[in-house]
DNA sequence: CGGTGACCAGATACGCAATATGGTCACCGG
DNA sequence: CCGGTGACCATATTGCGTATCTGGTCACCG
């Protein structure tokens, strides 16, 4: 499987998309612009992506997958990155740098039309909950996360604050700088799931290494998601029915 | 001024408008039809309330009034509910048994139309947040609220927060029982904003009864508020242009 | 045999007439 | 005299028939 030549065209045509979606919003663009800012044909096109849908959803699994790096390699920089806290707050930062991933969090449905309506993402979301049960698991038993709350608690905190946090620059006028939300919201996760307290340096050296395992599996499982057909019952090709 | 055949006229509209947003959604309600549930007249409605956005702003602000009368009524039993994260939880679950405050707070465009568009709720925050600002100066001063964040910040993550606790279910499909979710609500805000440990009996007991004050006085205000007229920039009459 | 663009059916956008509705005000009945 | 009303008007909305566009396919080509 050379990852040369046919995975570099994909990604000439994944940036093409980005582009236009970014210019114009996902319902103005079509294949054949695509295919033309790629320099290619239409058909082409179709070699890599069984349908319009599943490729934007490609675009956007791409910037995640970006994302998903950075988590990892600030980790490595510094294991204390690894706490829940910690990690919304990067991700916040890495989601304001990138305005797909922005619209995407903030359910722009100007720029992605019906992308933004939370289907597309199931998916993805799906993923997302099995990894941090598995992280939060795992966190527990380091001492690092409370245990006054149940696991399918925490993880829905968690879910109901980012929620909260990315949706209430769009809706409240208010414009926030970033490094400001993100600190906010780090503050809530550490104080609403983490223990009290420092954390114990060498529990975070410990872990580390495990997290890492975990991020980067969690990544392989995307990445072969992306390079993948489109799942069957969603937005596959028009089924006969 | 005299509370008595007009205002209950208007109540009798508030009554017909609120049962047929219901039914109906905003969109489909004509004034006609209010006027004809109300036994009533069209011009008559336009006695009372300038418009018909106003209208259903003034439905949406008689809810809003029951509610505020139960966190009250709430505080006077026990002085303990004056902290934000029971506000929080006893908000949450007073919204979540009023169908028409879950569709505000929910956003829900397909009932409440351009209604849930926050420009429409707009006069309110900004009533809200000057509360918000009063009571929460109240709080730190005797050692309630933490005081490591500025008050700005405490504000912006109580109202991001609960921002995501309310969009969180009709986001993702998933339904937890309100109470499950008012409690990690509570859970949140206790630890984000509030000093750990157990509040001081003493220090409860004599701020209730400043709290009731000021949230009588915002009563007051949203009261007086709904009996005037709409205010002049938005959703007034077609002005002049 | 990887790549292409003409081709087709179904979706979408457009234009326009018919209808419905918000808001006003001259008039009525008590 | 005045609180209440519903016919009335200008405008917004809807419905619909048509024209255009676009996603997805596939026979053909270099």
């Amino acid at each position: 499987m050379p990852g040369t030549r046919h995975e570099q065209r994909a990604q000439r045509i994944l940036d093409a998309a980005a582009g236009l979606v970014l210019r114009w919003g996902y319902k103005r663009v079509t294949i054949e612009e695509v295919a033309k800012h790629a320099g290619i044909g239409k058909g082409t096109v179709y070699l890599h992506f069984d349908t319009r849908a599943w490729l934007f959803m490609c675009v956007l699994m791409r910037e995640s997958l970006e994302l998903v790096d950075e988590l990892v390699a600030a980790i490595r920089r510094d294991p204390a990155a690894l706490l829940p806290s910690e990690q919304a707050r990067l991700t916040y930062l890495g989601v304001a740098r990138r305005p797909l991933l922005r619209a995407m969090f903030g359910r722009d449905v100007d720029l992605l039309g019906e992308l933004a309506h939370e289907t597309a993402v199931e998916p993805l979301r799906a993923l997302k909950i099995d990894f941090a049960d598995e992280l939060f698991e795992l966190l527990r038993e380091h001492g690092l996360m409370r245990t006054d709350l149940d696991i399918d608690t925490q993880r829905y905190i968690l879910s109901a604050v980012q929620t909260g946090f990315y949706l209430s620059e769009p809706i409240a006028a208010v414009t926030a700088p970033p490094e400001f939300a993100a600190a906010a919201l780090s503050h809530t996760i550490c104080h609403a799931l983490q223990t009290p307290g420092s954390p114990d340096p060498d529990a975070l050296a410990a872990l580390a290494p495990k997290v890492i395992a975990m991020y980067e599996q969690f990544r392989g499982t995307l990445a072969v998601a992306s390079r993948g057909k489109a799942p069957e019952g969603e937005m596959s090709r028009p089924c006969p029915t």
